[in-house]
DNA sequence: TGTACATCAGTGAACGCGCGTTCACTGATGTAC
DNA sequence: TGTACATCAGTGAACGCGCGTTCACTGATGTAC
């Protein structure tokens, strides 16, 4: 009699699986049957948790936000009091940083041209995540966080960030020779612009 | 007995299947039996065209740039003797419109995390495309366009770019109100900093 | 002009694979009386 | 304290699918002599 599965929280486990299998850069390949048998279940099981697959995948990418968000607050924390415009940019350099770290997991978040968006819990996420950089964008213009002028600055400031983060990620800027690369803060930098 | 097939360039007429199936935003789901069964012939027939699935789907990101310069190439010239840095923007424009033209397409240069990256005339046409960029950041600076300083900045350009397109096309702005979504005008007017 | 042969671009059948999902089930645990 | 029953979290087997790729082949076309 084979022993069924107990060892507490079976979801928890099975995003576990899917974060290390990222991790591995298999994100092409994550299947529920192979994340069923990495925790020692049933792929049956895996729908007492989540009502597809779609529905896993959608969480793991709204806990990466939330990682995401932790980063770029961990990175500005750091950083202690100091001005503005060097906080933002510390949080420019923390997105491209988790990037980098969580490849596979940051592909995952943006690579579904919106199909999570229709999940509250990823709109939700995603939206907290993007806040923070609202937040940096704001104290540096001297306006609130609501003054439409943040948001749109943010919104260039974020696309910046993410559009080096794919390029390089891609592997677009290897081709180019190391003195003609700019550093993550060369370009962070310019977030200055328009801004101050 | 049944016509072989014979009415021409094969290899184009997968491409042209291929190119229309990604219009229709299928790009998930493309596959050779499928492409084959559309242009008439046979799946193996492919074979004699392309070495595999990926060799064509490479080739179809390759034209993906070149279709890219042309279009940037195209904007800039529309607008006959005009500032460098409004050239600039302009293509800085034409590269969002591209994007929305032709999202699966986009989605396919871009999404595969540098698989691409091995194949000479993935690359040739990649770098073909980016040349522009740097030549166009080179006139408003007013250097070489060997200056790495224009490098620098042209991968700079490209990301802000590269990023709002990635976020509008995954619908992260419409999460916002119209009154805060910044327009793509003004994003690549951020482009000025630093360069002029 | 005719013949032998190589080459080329197709064909149809098959292989092996892994996938998401559904079905009917079982055994342990919790609860009402 | 004991019993009946509902609920819950698993199980194993199976379905049906489409995929990329390989195999051995065929018939048309081009070329050398």
């Amino acid at each position: 009699m084979k022993k069924p599965y107990h060892h507490g929280n079976l979801r928890a486990a099975l995003l576990e699986a899917a974060r290390a299998r990222l991790a591995e850069g298999a994100e092409a390949t994550l299947s529920l049957r192979d994340l069923a048998a990495r925790v020692g279940v049933s792929v049956n099981a895996t729908y007492r948790h989540f009502d597809n697959k779609e529905a896993l995948l959608m969480e793991l990418a709204a806990e990466g936000f939330d990682a995401l968000r932790a980063g770029m607050l961990g990175a500005v924390a750091k950083l202690g009091t100091a001005e503005p415009i060097e906080r933002l940019h510390a949080a420019g350099e923390a997105y491209v940083h988790f990037a980098h770290q969580d490849r596979a997991l940051f592909q995952l978040m943006f690579g579904r041209e919106g199909r999570f968006a229709e999940y509250e819990r990823f709109r939700r996420a995603a939206e907290t995540a993007f806040a923070v950089v609202v937040e940096g964008v704001a104290a540096v213009q001297e306006v609130a966080m609501d003054d439409p002028s943040a948001t749109k600055a943010a919104i260039a400031a974020w696309s910046l960030v993410h559009g080096f983060a794919i390029l390089s990620l891609g592997g677009y800027l290897e081709a180019l020779p190391e003195d003609r690369r700019p550093t993550v803060r060369e370009v962070v930098k310019m977030l200055e612009v328009r801004l101050a």
